[in-house]
RNA sequence: UCCUCAGUAGCUCAAUGGCGGAGCAACCGGCUGUUAACCGGUAGGUUGUUGGUUCGAGUCCAACCUGGGGAGCCA
């Protein structure tokens, strides 16, 4: 039996007889010969089998093989110019491991809701493929950025006895004889753990009972959150930056064949370099007033059209700071000089892909930060364990969150981020 | 929750209130270099559900169900 390989690494290979594994996800008749396109996860490559090379078994085999049937060939590894991998595989012989008649997925189009029900074999589309390739290599190159600053990874609990924010609707779900949220943030806990350990940072999934229908919405995401002691807002903005400059450049530099599957403009993201713009809060309401929306005034949130409008001005990501705080959570530090304002920043993404960075510099007066529970009607008691953070040796800290699946989104150059995580959870579907 | 659009063959879509069709997939046949291959043929239907208007409803009306797009909220 010939050595068994991974498709990937058929250039070793060369006119050597060799053994692959994989699925047929393509196939061509021509009379004496067929051309089977095989996937093995790795990479894909054409078979070919003539008529003369192989038992009459094999060539009956490859002309009725049904797409996505998983087989195992044995054949010579031989260069063929127009192959994307530079090779095709001739075979000698091929073995059917299991049938996949009646695969409902073609090669034609299909509509949303079709793909959606069928998911768990979507994923073994070419486009798909490449996203979750990107997914990896954000999540990956998020890891590599955090160790290499110095930063701990802590992970946050999931369930929760009460609201971190306070604002949103959480999942509820009975947790022994009480109740108890999934989480929507790690961020209280992650300051808890600065305390400790200086720098970290959690990495997990989040849940939001939002009845949000966007594209920009799903009921369970993933969320990265840093968090920073004995750092200011200016602290969090420079760390802001260099990451998602990171995040975006690792992509590009070892995603390039995925890029290409998904027609991502390549140039777009090589230009997100630092320094990312920054404007105040004001700023962007002068920037909003010029561009089509006259009616805005101080101390209303941004929505969509208001974050397209601001990144349209940009070729980079855009850091929005100093928000009114009555937009933003109670934990979020007062501005000195304007204590209507708060300390926080906002990034938003190019090309209309909205916000993927929310943060802020955290209120470490005890005082303020009762007062902001009681304005908010959150009760004192439940975040007593928060506020001892306060009570014992108390510093100046920051942090954020990015949202994985917008981040994902935005670098695929993709509509929707429901295709983004593998099986997505969305307001009307938990299925498959 | 609200606004809006849609639901017809396995999939993507046609069909003026008057005999439900096409392309792809499937199946049968042809082709020794195909790249969403191509050519010929066969089969495939409770038109989302319930009710209503009408001589007659896929088509008009109502309610419901399912899904798409968007708003608010957020990452």
């Amino acid at each position: 039996m010939p050595e068994y390989i991974q498709i990937k690494d058929v250039a070793k290979y060369a006119s050597q007889e060799v053994l692959i594994k994989g699925w047929v996800y393509q196939k061509r008749s021509s009379g004496k010969l067929h051309f089977l396109q095989i996937r093995d996860g790795s990479a894909d490559i054409q078979a070919v089998i003539f008529k003369n090379d192989v038992s009459e078994e094999v060539f009956e085999l490859g002309d009725k093989i049904a797409l996505e049937s998983s087989v195992e060939i044995v054949g010579v590894v031989n260069e063929h110019k127009r192959s994307k991998i530079g090779y095709e595989i001739s075979v000698r012989d091929m073995k059917l491991i299991s049938d996949g008649e009646g695969y409902p997925i073609t090669p034609k189009e299909h509509g949303v809701a079709f793909l959606m029900e069928n998911r768990h074999l979507w994923l073994r589309s070419p486009r798909q493929r490449a996203i979750l390739r990107v997914r990896n290599e954000i999540i990956k190159s998020i890891r590599d950025f955090f160790y290499e600053k110095g930063f701990t990874l802590v992970d946050a609990p999931i369930f929760t006895p009460s609201a971190c924010e306070g604002t949103t609707n959480l999942f509820e779900t009975t947790y022994f004889d009480t109740k108890a949220y999934l989480s929507q943030s790690g961020q209280l806990y992650m300051e808890a753990a600065a305390m400790a350990l200086g720098k970290v940072y959690c990495f997990g999934p989040t849940f939001r009972a939002e009845k949000s229908k966007t594209r920009r919405h799903l009921t369970e995401f993933w969320m990265v959150e840093p968090e920073m002691a004995f750092c200011d807002l200016d602290g969090d903005m420079a760390l802001a930056e260099e990451f998602v400059e990171y995040i975006v450049q690792s992509v590009v530099a070892k995603c390039r064949d995925e890029l290409e599957v998904l027609e991502r403009d390549i140039s777009k993201l090589e230009n997100i370099k630092r320094p990312f713009p920054r404007i105040s809060y004001d700023e962007a309401i002068e920037i909003l007033k010029k561009n089509g929306h006259e009616d805005i005034k101080w101390g209303d949130d941004f929505g969509g059209d208001e974050e397209t409008v601001i990144s349209e001005q940009f070729d980079r990501p855009v850091m929005i700071h100093h928000y009114p705080a009555e937009c933003k959570a109670f934990y979020m530090k007062q501005d000195e000089q304007n204590p209507k304002t708060v300390k926080c920043v906002d990034m938003i993404a190019p090309e209309g892909y909205g916000e993927i960075i929310g943060g802020a510099q955290r209120e470490e007066n005890i005082d303020i930060l009762l007062e902001k529970l009681k304005a908010n009607n959150l009760s004192e008691e439940a975040f007593e364990w928060y506020l001892d953070l306060r009570r014992y040796g108390s510093v100046e800290h920051a942090g954020f969150g990015l949202g994985i699946e917008r981040t994902v989104s935005w670098i695929c150059g993709l509509h929707h981020v429901r295709e983004t995580i593998p099986f997505p959870r969305l307001m009307d579907r938990i299925k498959p």
